[in-house]
DNA sequence: ATATGTGCAAATCCTTTGCACGTGC
DNA sequence: GCACGTGCAAAGGATTTGCACATAT
């Protein structure tokens, strides 16, 4: 889904829940899908406010609970405390590979995971909502060399 | 493993490592494997106290990775800010599904999930290290009736 | 016009930490 | 004895919320 579709499927879902297009909201969408990489609330406060300085922290986490129910972002917990998001590409199919060194994130696709979902839900009695596969790693670099390539942080 | 065996570990592991046996970390540990759902740091403070009511919250929370390390209890972040513990029965290929009405967290061997990280990650270029795969889902029942059999909360 | 949305700052929630005292080894 | 462990309360960090003002529809 380009850009521009995703950003009027964005506005499509606000006004159908009878929420309001605004400024703030625009700029926020806009910021997130100019990311190439996972980012957190705060990084995605900062882009917002270079678009529009007059975001505030308190609007970018109201929003992205919208974003992520419209299914336009994918939110990543990796149990570090703060959220990870990410430009949903659609599938729900797909894992995340995080690198126990440099935290950063891979996205891949699991097509087997839907399946996986349905199976052992219907075995509890339970109806499949959503699935998460997550690999935690390390760089092979890293346990060779006690560096990590990717490091940024 | 049984209880007794698994109280032994714990002791063992805290002499290897050159860490002492006191009497709130048996505490701890016996509030936990008494347990028979998954509970929380503030749940096994509780229980914990009421084994040895010298036992603090910070005890607990400085315990719980020690716990977590020798593998003695398995860490579950289901995203609700606070995290899960079990006891764990020694396999790391268990996925968890947790219902999105009561939070009930249920453990199920995943048999794959190994293979699956190994794939994946060498793929990448990394060294897997562990893996989780959490599957969201609503009681059947709850769909149909708009009550889950398993609330608590 | 008016129901929503917003910024600000304070509040919350879970978890971590500094410090002085207590205690296994 | 002394290094490690502990309780307490304060600190910390991410996220949420109350309120008065602003604005989309």
């Amino acid at each position: 889904m380009s850009v521009e579709a995703a950003r009027a499927k964005f506005q499509s879902y606000l006004t159908q829940k009878g929420l309001r297009v605004t400024s703030q909201r625009l700029a926020i969408f806009d910021a997130a899908f100019a990311q190439k990489e996972h980012f957190t609330a705060e990084e995605l406060l900062d882009h917002a406010r270079a678009i529009d300085d007059s975001v505030s922290r308190a609007t970018v986490y109201r929003t992205l609970p919208i974003m992520t129910e419209s299914a336009l972002l994918r939110e990543v917990d990796i149990g570090k405390g703060e959220k990870f998001y990410f430009p949903s590409s659609g599938s729900t199919q797909v894992a995340q590979v995080v690198c126990v060194d440099c935290d950063k994130i891979f996205e891949i696709s699991a097509p087997f995971m839907e399946w996986y979902g349905n199976t052992v839900s219907s075995k509890l009695g339970l109806r499949p909502v959503s699935q998460r596969l997550q690999v935690s790693a390390q760089c092979i670099a890293f346990h060779d060399r006690g560096a990590c390539p990717n490091r940024t942080k």
